[in-house]
DNA sequence: CTAGATGCAAAGACTTTGCGCGACC
DNA sequence: GGTCGCGCAAAGTCTTTGCATCTAG
């Protein structure tokens, strides 16, 4: 693969950016610094650095799919129904949950996505 | 809510495939009872009846939104990464992800959502 | 030179919307 | 008769594809 000038762009806006952009919004952001790039490159782009592992492709319908730039550890979200802000949090017992499906389902599991819904910080009535 | 015997035919669907069918599955199997049923209609039934709790729209961007009649239980999901399966399991530990979630992110928490992706037993290479 | 990338525009898949007609209470 | 639901068609959003051009090795 070669590390194209917007390949490393968009690479860099994922890692400085924790709210796990969707394409749109890279492409926004990626604007800034290459005027010229298109939509289908990011789409491509987004395509392969998925394949080979350098992010994680979080599937939502309304407004998009999200990204998120591969960490070691294997993490949770918490998706904002409100805002649609997105946050990380740890996940410790992925092994455990994941060794649980495999053998309840028969399934072979390769990889596991846990979200939680609900309102962030932000977005919650401020009854308090 | 009026239970129309569109919605009846769409929840009945629902409750006999364990499948998770998406929209355009739903669209046609409702065509075999209800020929004059239309793709909206399917659409905003679901909607409706996503509204009032009584299914689960499992977000995917690939081949579309997957619905999941609701159960009493939280349960995860085991998604076959080629054959498009979804099964369910059991997903005892929902509460105590989801407390822990909230503690750590201090957002409110109403729902979860947990999918394992890998092969299905039929799709495994079958090198046993 | 040639394989891989880019960018444009068009096409595609899935979903939503607007609106008039019809059915139920 | 007023509200809610249906069905048609059109529009919308996000994503992919085809193809000509460009570029690095």
């Amino acid at each position: 693969m070669r590390m194209t000038p917007q390949r490393v762009a968009i690479l860099r806006i994922l890692s400085d950016d924790p709210s796990h952009p969707p394409a749109e919004r890279i492409f926004e952001e990626i604007e800034q610094t290459f005027p010229t790039t298109s939509r289908a490159t990011v789409y491509k782009t987004l395509d392969v650095l998925k394949e080979i592992g350098q992010l994680i492709e979080l599937e939502f319908s309304d407004g998009g799919n999200r990204y998120d730039a591969m960490r070691i550890t294997t993490h949770a979200h918490v998706v904002c129904e409100r805002c649609g802000r997105i946050d990380d949090v740890e996940l410790y017992e992925a092994a455990q949950l994941r060794a649980r499906a495999a053998q309840h389902s028969k399934f072979q599991i390769k990889s596991e996505r846990v979200d939680f819904y609900g309102l962030c910080p932000d977005c919650q009535p401020a009854s308090n």
